[in-house]
DNA sequence: CTTAATGTAACCACAATAGTTACGTCAACC
DNA sequence: GGTTGACGTAACTATTGTGGTTACATTAAG
């Protein structure tokens, strides 16, 4: 599988940790996040460690430890988490530079960067209009 | 380098035939070209074996072989060199299919799946913008 | 028939991703 | 203050995608 679904993998997480939490519980663990998700435990504490650098969870080490959500849940948008967990931008420019001697080869790269940037743009505004407590809300509904 | 470059490289290839078709030349060789874009024959011929999948671009074997677009550039945009060489979605969903029995493993998967959707129309309108015949005026007027 | 280029297969190198095991570290709690 | 449960992280493996390279059959103009 070499797809990215960490942003996917991340917003699960997140949100299992706010239903978790609005359920009275203090902190989820990453055993029980891993259930929920179907993959490793570890896979999740990596990927929670990243979410933790942005500022969106914390954890508590020690017995009873685990993680808790450090902003609610309608203040955290898709962006927040593509920004804390996607490194690079979408779109690469060339592997090797091009022959500067030709006129493509010389302009292109600034020319399709801006056109990428574009895209960017329009791809992290469309990430900012959906928070998780939207998400939370539509699979409650869905599933009652 | 694992990024993906292909719609770079793609976009170059296309603009660099448009270019010397416009000053008087019939083809261009894969040989040229990876001149230009600074990398291999063989991955230009196959990056534009897709092209013309799309039906970019057409080649023709034998001595004087080479490329010729099929279309003019003002009429390719940029969206069209992503859907002829990119395969997959920008986001994944899980790897592995999440728990079913917990309300949240249940239900995020088709809700992400439509913020994605979103995600991705946004992504290709910004692309469709965009035309080959504007990077090459772009790129003309920027190295004179 | 020569020749120049496409069309592909096959292989290598490299990086990213996900999964897994292992173990050190920490802090609550009896 | 030791036990314990969970985090924090390193290390390794497997798989995949991407790009580069070599090699060679195929094609069609001249």
């Amino acid at each position: 599988m070499g797809a990215n679904s960490r942003v996917t993998v991340a917003a699960h997480a997140l949100t299992w940790i706010g239903l978790y939490q609005r359920r009275g519980h203090e902190v989820a663990t990453s055993e029980q996040i891993a259930t929920s998700v179907n993959t490793n435990p570890v896979v999740v504490r990596r990927l929670l460690a990243q979410l933790r650098k942005a500022g969106l969870v914390d954890s508590r080490r020690g017995a009873g430890a685990g993680w808790a959500l450090s902003r609610d849940l309608p203040t955290i948008t898709l962006l927040d988490v593509y920004e804390a967990v996607e490194p690079g931008p979408i779109f690469a420019l060339h592997p090797a530079t091009p022959d500067p001697e030709r006129v493509v080869g010389h302009g292109i790269a600034p020319v399709l960067g801006v056109a990428y940037d574009g895209v960017e743009t329009a791809l992290r505004a469309e990430l900012a209009r959906t928070t998780l407590e939207d998400v939370l809300r539509e699979l409650l509904q869905q599933a009652p």
